[in-house]
DNA sequence: CGGAATCCAAGACGATACTG
DNA sequence: CAGTATCGTCTTGGATTCCG
């Protein structure tokens, strides 16, 4: 997969681009360990088929984690792993441009 | 627009979370003042209706300036205005962070 | 050359229902 | 509760054309 890209940044916003990835990154971090329906609730927009795939997608670059619990009802919980880790400095300083740029 | 976020991250990323707005800041950073079909050229893969289209948002964010001379053939250049310019270390994280994740 | 407009195809998304 | 599958919709994007 490493090798579709000539290009670090194309890398980089291959695995960050996709429409909630920062957000989603940003509510794992800020709760550690976040069950999946506990993300859901902090993204109200996001679509479960949504959330899922991304979730999904997350994992399989190995941002983040996945933890199930094999239980009915069923429990997934979602934490970073250290390439997740790494990321977090991005979703800060984008966040922090959002507070200085937004007028309100 | 500002009202429509009730938080800095999702302004920031409603600005910069296009598909394609890093990789042309990237180029227009990288050359300062760039034409037109110079973005084009350095992004084969973006299509030229898309190119204006994000290039449009841009401008209409603040990021980006266009200048354009009045000839025929036309001639219109695009450089980062101050705010664009408040961008550019986001967008260096972000290839940083491809350049030490990218195995190859 | 850069951009707008058109048309059409591809794919993203939401809603829903079903499973363990 | 978390995830998958299906389906219909609707946005997005590409190709093309025309204009200044």
């Amino acid at each position: 997969m490493a090798t579709k890209f000539n290009c670090p940044i194309r890398y980089a916003l291959d695995i960050i681009g996709g429409r909630w990835k920062i957000i989603i990154l940003w509510n794992i971090n800020k709760y550690k360990i976040i069950r999946y329906g506990e993300i859901k609730k902090r993204i109200p927009e996001i679509s479960h088929k949504v959330l899922s795939q991304q979730l999904k997608e997350l994992e399989s670059d190995g941002i983040v984690y996945r933890n199930e619990y094999y239980e009915i009802p069923p429990k997934v919980e979602y934490s970073l792993t250290d390439k997740g880790h790494s990321l977090i400095p991005i979703v800060e300083i984008i966040n922090e441009w959002g507070q200085k740029n937004m007028s309100c």
